[in-house]
RNA sequence: GCCAGGGUAGCUCAACGGUGGAGCGGAGUCUUCAUAAGGCUAUGGAUGUGGGUCCGAAUCCCACCCCUGGUACCA
């Protein structure tokens, strides 16, 4: 039985999950559900980032201190998986001391035995009024930042530790290049090798203590400067699994077999982590799957446009499953994609109401009138279609649902041509055999469904494993 | 600016040198076991624009127009 380690991004907890928080969940428990079916031990790791400067500032504006005002994120967060039927294993957050700082810290002293950790003096532009450093790029043609307009920025020198990225230039390239570390989509790992072979810099990973308000991780023997967000933050993948606190625990499950993030990360995961954990000596992730972004009705989610859609609303309205449906099929994943209610409801009848839940309700109702003695015992693990298995191996859920609802269309087709109806009225004696089939094909639509549909899957296979199979309340009632 | 990907039916996308496809929506028809569901059929397109190569181009080449992403220390 192989082990499978899979996580996640870790979300800034600073406002309440979102529907692409949502997506990237039902993504990787998705994976995860797979994983479990073709008989892998698997773990799957999600936690919160909460040692940004940006954390404590949001606390403050909302007149809450950080620890509490960081719980009821972590509630919110782990709300919304609950509801999604997305089950993690571990959730690590960021703010656990005992655990995650003196991993944290591990990890640091490891890159610094290396000889990977300097001090350099930093420059930058640096605003006052935001307590914080901006690039050129950022600020307005006047040079000055957008909250603070007619204020001059200072250019301020602050020394802080760097880590020798420069250093691992090659390594990086070999790995990325040789797919050690296999990226999918192909487009990405491109990006990421056009950014290596542009040239690698250092890149600095330590804030002063007064510029991170104390907020963060200590460096280890330097308690003037606080770890950059980063750093702890990809390490969280670590502290879960025990690194630092239960070898055995951590020897069992490292490294990560699979990254789940969203393009907007993808240097950080791609490209900074493995080189940490080169330098630290520790083991390398093998694969970093990268999903796009969603807008919804076409345009981009912000809070000022107020079009930020909660999953919540959207569980509550139409049901778990719909939502998984939507986000897995209607979106592909390695691409942007669009969410509108509006289509969420058509998939919704067209897909769910009208192909599958019609097609169990009638082979429902055929098993109950003709007395159906079903013989089916359930089965437990997905059989080997090679459609199916490829699309999820690369992560198209879109197609391997496409695949499913060609099963579906085929028992339609199987049933409209056999007419098991009219069997029934004539005491044919094929009924039985008809009904087999259709009865085998549902299951095994079920089967191929769990992972995509757990809920729903868990409904048809109870439904249809009994002896006597009766027809019950449609999976999903039409919507006008 | 540079690099990469894309612009195909009302919508989402597939075909990547050989008669333009699928799903959804809309139309017709058959059927009645089923959630007014299902099956079948037809309809639907100067494949972004303009040139070129070729017996043949959505596909290859050139130019242009639009969109998306990347182009390091905000995460």
């Amino acid at each position: 039985m192989a082990k499978f380690y899979i996580t996640s991004a870790i979300p800034y907890v600073n406002a309440k999950p979102h529907i692409g928080h949502a997506q990237e969940f039902v993504y990787a428990d998705t994976i995860r559900r797979y994983h479990k079916a073709i008989g892998d031990n698997v773990l799957y790791l999600c936690g919160a980032d909460e040692n940004a400067l940006k954390i404590f500032q949001a606390a403050e504006k909302a007149g809450k201190k950080p620890q509490e005002f960081t719980d009821e994120h972590n509630k919110e967060f782990l709300e919304v998986a609950k509801r999604l039927n997305v089950q993690f294993d571990i959730w690590q957050r960021g703010s656990d001391e005992n655990k995650h700082f003196t991993s944290s810290q591990k990890l640091w002293e490891l890159c610094s035995k290396n000889g990977d950790i300097y001090k350099k003096s930093y420059t930058g532009l640096y605003c006052v009024g935001c307590e914080q450093f901006y690039e050129p790029e950022e600020l307005n043609e006047n040079g000055e930042c957008f909250e603070h307009p007619g204020r001059k920025l200072d250019k301020v020198s602050e020394e802080n530790y760097f880590f020798k990225l420069s250093k691992y230039q090659k390594f990086l390239e070999d790995l990325l290049l040789n797919n050690k570390l296999n990226i999918i989509p192909d487009f990405r790992k491109n990006e990421a090798l056009a950014f290596i072979k542009r040239g690698l810099q250092d890149f600095s990973i330590s804030r002063s203590k007064e510029r991170a308000k104390g907020w963060g991780i200590p460096v280890p023997n330097d308690h003037s400067q606080i770890m950059y967000v980063w750093f702890d933050a990809l390490n969280i993948y670590q502290t879960g699994i025990g690194f630092c606190w239960d070898e055995k625990k951590y020897k069992k499950w490292a490294p990560q077999d699979l990254m789940v993030i969203g393009k907007g990360i993808t240097r950080f995961h791609a490209i900074y982590w493995p080189a940490i954990l080169k330098s630290a000596g520790l083991k390398l992730p093998k694969e970093l799957f990268i999903h796009g972004y969603l807008t919804v009705d076409g345009q981009k989610m912000s809070k000022t446009l107020g079009n930020v859609v909660d999953p919540l609303d959207m569980i509550n309205k139409y049901g778990v499953d719909v939502l998984r449906y939507y986000l897995l099929k209607e979106i592909p994943s390695t691409s942007d994609g669009d969410f509108s209610e509006r289509r969420l409801k058509e998939v919704y009848n067209a897909d769910l109401a009208n192909n599958l839940g019609n097609l169990v309700s009638r082979v429902a109702k055929l098993c109950e009138s003709a007395n159906f003695n079903n013989e089916i015992a359930a089965k437990t693990h997905i059989i080997e279609i090679e459609e199916y298995t490829l699309a999820l191996s690369e992560y198209k859920f879109n197609d391997a649902l496409s695949f499913i609802w060609g099963k579906i269309t085929g028992l339609n087709q199987y049933i409209d041509s056999q007419k098991p109806w009219d069997l029934v009225k004539n005491n044919s004696p094929r009924v039985k055999d008809v009904l087999n089939h259709a009865v085998d094909g549902v299951v095994e639509v079920a089967l191929l469904l769990e992972p995509f549909l757990p809920e729903t899957a868990k409904k048809i296979e109870n439904q249809f494993i009994k002896q006597k199979i009766i027809s019950g309340s449609p999976l999903f009632p039409r919507i006008p």
